[in-house]
RNA sequence: GUGGAUGUGGUGAAGCGGUUAACACACCGGAUUGUGGCUCCGGCAUGCGUGGGUUCGAGUCCCAUCAUCCACCCCA
């Protein structure tokens, strides 16, 4: 093998490809029912979004962007996430002249330059959505509401949705400040990660994996106890509205999003069975994004879910997808004439919309029996020189093992009304 | 960026210094003239990730390198 797929990536070849297929179904479906329309982004963008809009503190921005020159010298990268572009489009295209709010999702590919391991890719899909001009914590249930629902009906168990707020920049500050005299005195124990946040973003310290460190925060001044009346009275509401819809959640203060962009309400979804990953989807509110970004102050809210992540959790879970054969009618040809009319008559049976094909290998009549039966072709029509004299085709029903004599001119119409009771004796 | 494991045909895998690299599945072909799923027979690795080295002799030992998987960090 000369040449391998890069690090990190994957081939989705048949047999796979099915469960996408299904994946995208549920996807566009639901987000119908609930009102929200496609968007498509490119998938690489100038740096300079990335870095303003997810963050320069960030550890997508700071080791994981696939970045790189193009011809031109401009500084390209390949999407980490979707909401910043989703936020560029939206001012560039002036969707805020349109009656609001605009509801969007997207699905597709996003790049992240990491080591791999289970459930973590360098090419990886997500589904997202995002609201924009939504204030009201009705949206930031109706979102959850969404996501749940979705999850729901892929018939995932077990899950847990994790929220919380982590205030707006106000109380964001004042947290910020208890948080650092808090672990002012602490600072030698902590993890040097750690002490560098400390400085730059002292928000994270409260997620960090070290035992040391979480057992340091455990007393930590939380932004649910720093938040401003406004945004207390939206976080009780938004705990109200998911109440209301059957979600069962956990209130977690120590989630912190690992994009700077979050403001308020920011939710996980775990699950287990991949591999040492457990969150399938994070999302939240980004008030002050689209402003960042150089458009009019604009509420948001969205959320991401990882492609493979689902995929993965529900094959751990044993949930199938089925993926429904459709009847297909194979051409068994022998010898050249028959070939030539087998090929007419192929061609006339997808005119009528049914799936039809030959053998391409010219293989015996037995091997074309034996590739029908092995792609699960329902049908096979056998034509040789016998029957071109007789002006009839063989219909064979490969799942009865019984088979007919059709008149060449009816054929067309037999196969179309066809009905395997036709077979039975 | 760091650590661990593994690398033999399409797949799963034997082989653990000595003639032509097991076996199973898959695939292809055949078992009297034109018919699948069962059975039987036959075919299918000039090579054991790559490059060096040790040795009379290496898939088998040593070194390097690459790749894959898993884990840390972080996230989808």
């Amino acid at each position: 093998m000369l040449i391998k797929r890069p690090k990190g990536t994957q081939d989705i070849i048949p047999g796979t490809i099915e469960k996408w297929h299904f994946l995208e179904e549920q996807i566009r479906k639901i987000c119908q029912e609930y009102g929200y329309q496609e968007i498509r982004t490119p998938v690489f963008e100038a740096t300079e979004l990335f870095q303003r809009g997810v963050g320069e503190t960030t550890d997508i921005v700071n080791k994981e962007m696939y970045t790189f020159l193009d011809k031109g010298q401009r500084s390209i990268t390949l999407r980490p996430e979707g909401t910043a572009s989703i936020c560029r489009a939206y001012v560039e295209n002036k969707l805020y002249a349109q009656t609001l709010p605009v509801k969007l999702y997207y699905l597709g590919p996003m790049f992240r330059y990491e080591n791999t391991q289970a459930g973590r890719y360098r090419q990886f899909h997500q589904f997202g959505i995002e609201v924009l001009g939504v204030e009201n914590p009705l949206v930031d249930a109706e979102v959850i509401q969404l996501l749940w629902d979705f999850l729901q009906r892929l018939g995932l168990q077990g899950l847990e949705v994790h929220i919380n707020s982590v205030g707006c920049s106000h109380c964001r500050a004042v947290h910020r400040e208890k948080l650092q005299t808090f672990l002012e005195d602490r600072k030698d124990k902590l993890c040097s990660d750690c002490q560098s946040r400390l400085e730059r973003n002292p928000l994270r310290i409260l997620d960090c994996k070290n035992k040391n460190c979480q057992a340091l925060t455990v007393e930590a001044p939380t932004t649910l106890d720093t938040l401003c009346p406004d945004c207390q009275e939206h976080w009780e509401s938004v705990q109200h509205y998911l109440k209301m819809g059957d979600i069962s959640f956990k209130i977690n203060p120590k989630l912190v999003r690992g994009l700077d962009y979050y403001q308020k309400t920011a939710f996980e979804v775990m699950a287990k069975g991949i591999g040492a990953q457990s969150a399938i989807c994070g999302g939240g509110r980004y008030d002050g994004l689209v402003e960042e970004i150089g458009g009019p102050s604009t509420p948001g809210i969205g959320f991401a879910v990882g492609l493979e992540r689902i995929l993965a959790a529900m094959q751990s879970q044993k949930i199938e997808i089925e993926c429904t054969d459709k009847t297909s009618v194979m051409v068994a040809v022998l010898g050249d004439k028959a070939r030539q009319v087998g090929f007419q008559l192929a061609n006339q049976l997808r005119q009528r919309g049914i799936i039809a094909f030959m053998d391409l290998m010219g293989r015996s009549l037995k091997s074309q029996m034996k590739y029908a039966d092995r792609v699960g072709s329902r049908y096979v029509l056998i034509l040789g020189e016998e029957e071109l004299e007789k002006g009839i085709i063989i219909v064979r029903d490969m799942k009865l093992g019984d088979q007919k004599e059709i008149a060449k001119a009816d054929l067309i119409e037999f196969i179309q009304n066809i009905d395997s009771s036709e077979f039975e004796i």
